[in-house]
DNA sequence: TTGTAAGCGTTATCAG
DNA sequence: CTGATAACGCTTACAA
């Protein structure tokens, strides 16, 4: 069934000129000037064939296959692949490029089998993206083609990486909380030393006492981050003797058990309790009741950041001046219903406009924020 | 710094053979025989120089690129593109084979786009998936080249697909619910008419019938399939003279809304109301308390079976005897804690065991069953 | 303004 | 058993 594609020569024929001149319009090589009617005839016994130019000859030829590799540690467990892969699609596609998706499942022999099939097949560049943010080594077959790291970073030098900018995620959870007139807080982190871990602490921390917080109207305690994890902390927080009145929670799942911590013991959200979360996971901070305020985590933008980067390195040639950029991106906040004022407080702070969703490429200037419909 | 890869004619030399040799014993080509001596010198000239075979000047020499396409209608904002994907990229790289992921965002214009850059790369056969089943109208680009649905049904003739078994699902929901000795039972379908709608029930009201419940035990009610649909169905249903001890769920994000429809009305689950969601979102399903048993979607395995499908199609040539193969793929139900037995019930039934999480690639037996720690 | 021919890195045909 | 050599479909000096 699958006739043999239609190809140059076909067109040449077609067009009554040589593959070389076909060549020529199709390219629109600068320096050839190629008469008019000439341009016309082939371009149309192209269209005519429908025509499409053999992308492997292409690439056999150029040494350029305008094709990238995304690989990542695990692709089907959470909900964050997608949005880098995407982000790293969407301008891939705008240079004609494809991606080819690989997951490693964390697998040394996996990722080394996945690495070659990708260089076999000449790939431009390779994203290499970890689920969460953490530092990678590189593994040393990908020397030979520019990578660049999307949510990890690296020491290799002459790497580009993003990675979420954690530390104003945390001064963006405690602003929010602050503004709303909170004097007593709780942030439940992450049991795991990772750099989410430390820089969300340490934002958090840093907006406290630039309020003002004394030393223990701040606490901090640590537990694993899921529901059940979030929901001890929770117990243990709301049950002592200075209890706060607002948790910033590590994460979105973690949050939730501090949902039924708080339902749990009577405590309303947000008129007794106000929490923020992180991460965005929309089912679940848009599932819980009332929604959950929360801080995004870019991995859109990520993918995009990563991708652009990836396409100047390919095009910059071997290595461009200077040492490789690096960047943290923030994540917008996305306001819900999960913060109030605590009662005694008059005046709560002018609550930010709604502003559109993908604006904030950069990882500087103010937190975009976002408030949800519902 | 990126020097020219290592080719065949310098393993050749290398090893001081043509390059027709270095090829026939890289490949075994069958009828050849090569000197062992020869051949082991090949091979270790390979090895020293690290070399690694250009697909791409293979796939233009073979008409075999070794390739395919992964055509999703989004791949960002749901969870289960990723297990499609892993499905796909698993069976893919068994057969030294590489995926393309491309994510139109249901426009046309970039569907067509993207198709035509599958294409020109000379991908071996393309994988066409949706995010939610449902019948699609397959793009006549991809008429050239072998194509299968993932999650969709079409009429296309000679194009395979893989739905869920959504008639098996509502059964298996009942199946729980009737097994527990719930004799009055609710389903929150979906407003949308799609084929997940009107499979679930079916299946549902089946296994009702044949458990002798009449009319008025069973109760369908629709809503959107959000937390707040659930939470108004659910109001509604347990508010109602004739409450139901059971409700099955459309999906498990409409189940949260059931969740706090229950809380506000001081029932507890599962003691007071039994409850089944369908799809198994992680977060979802394990972060709500108690845990929601629910019907996994096999994303993975229709991954697995379609991408298995395209590659007998693939070798297979033009086109196999008989007409294209279908199949629905029935999922698992994930037993957590969300169903007990109402209080009047001595013995609930035999509780099943559990079991392996992806020993189910058939449609057919008796449902898989699987029982989560925690 | 157009065309010839070399070459990108392989595999496959056909001789030696 | 081994090796020239012609494709595969295209781009690009270089000629005409």
């Amino acid at each position: 069934m699958t006739q043999r594609r239609v190809t140059i020569k076909q067109v040449a024929a077609e067009a009554g000129v040589s593959i070389t001149t076909v060549s020529h319009v199709l390219n629109d090589v600068p320096g050839k000037r190629v008469h008019p009617d000439t341009k016309d005839r082939v371009r149309e016994a192209a269209a005519r064939l429908g025509y499409l130019p053999n992308s492997l000859a292409q690439s056999l030829r150029t040494q350029r296959s305008n094709t990238i590799g995304f690989i990542g540690d695990e692709v089907a467990t959470t909900p964050f692949a997608g949005k880098m892969i995407l982000g790293a699609q969407d301008v891939a596609l705008s240079r004609d490029a494809v991606v080819f998706v690989v997951s490693t499942g964390y697998q040394r022999e996996v990722e080394n089998r996945e690495i070659e099939e990708l260089l076999r097949r000449q790939v431009d560049g390779i994203l290499y993206a970890s689920m969460y943010h953490r530092a990678v080594e590189l593994p040393p077959q990908l020397a030979s083609v520019p990578t660049v790291l999307i949510n990890a970073s690296c020491t290799t030098d002459g790497i580009p990486w993003v990675v979420p900018d954690e530390v104003a995620g945390g001064e963006d959870a405690a602003d929010v909380l602050l503004g709303a007139g909170h004097r007593r807080l709780a942030f439940i982190n992450d049991v795991d030393e990772i750099p989410a871990a430390f820089g969300r602490e340490e934002g958090f921390r840093r907006r406290a006492a630039q309020a003002g917080l004394r030393d223990d109207d701040l606490q901090v305690v640590t537990a694993e981050t899921d529901p059940a994890g979030g929901y001890a902390a929770a117990r243990q927080l709301l049950e002592s003797d200075n209890r706060p009145t607002a948790i910033f929670c590590f994460n979105d799942r973690l949050a939730m058990g501090v949902y039924r911590a708080a339902t749990e013991l009577g405590l309303r959200i947000p008129h007794d309790l106000s929490i923020v979360g992180f991460d965005n996971q929309e089912f679940v901070a848009d599932g819980v009741f009332p929604g959950l305020t929360t801080i995004e985590l870019p991995h859109y933008d990520m993918g995009v950041w990563a991708t652009e980067q990836l396409f100047d390195r390919i095009e910059g040639g071997p290595r461009k001046a200077g040492p490789a950029p690096t960047t943290r991106l923030r994540g917008p906040v996305i306001h819900r219903d999960s913060v109030a004022s605590p009662p005694w407080v008059q005046d709560p702070g002018e609550r930010r406009e709604p502003s559109d969703r993908r604006g904030n490429a950069g990882s500087d200037g103010a937190a975009p924020t976002i408030r949800t419909n519902k």
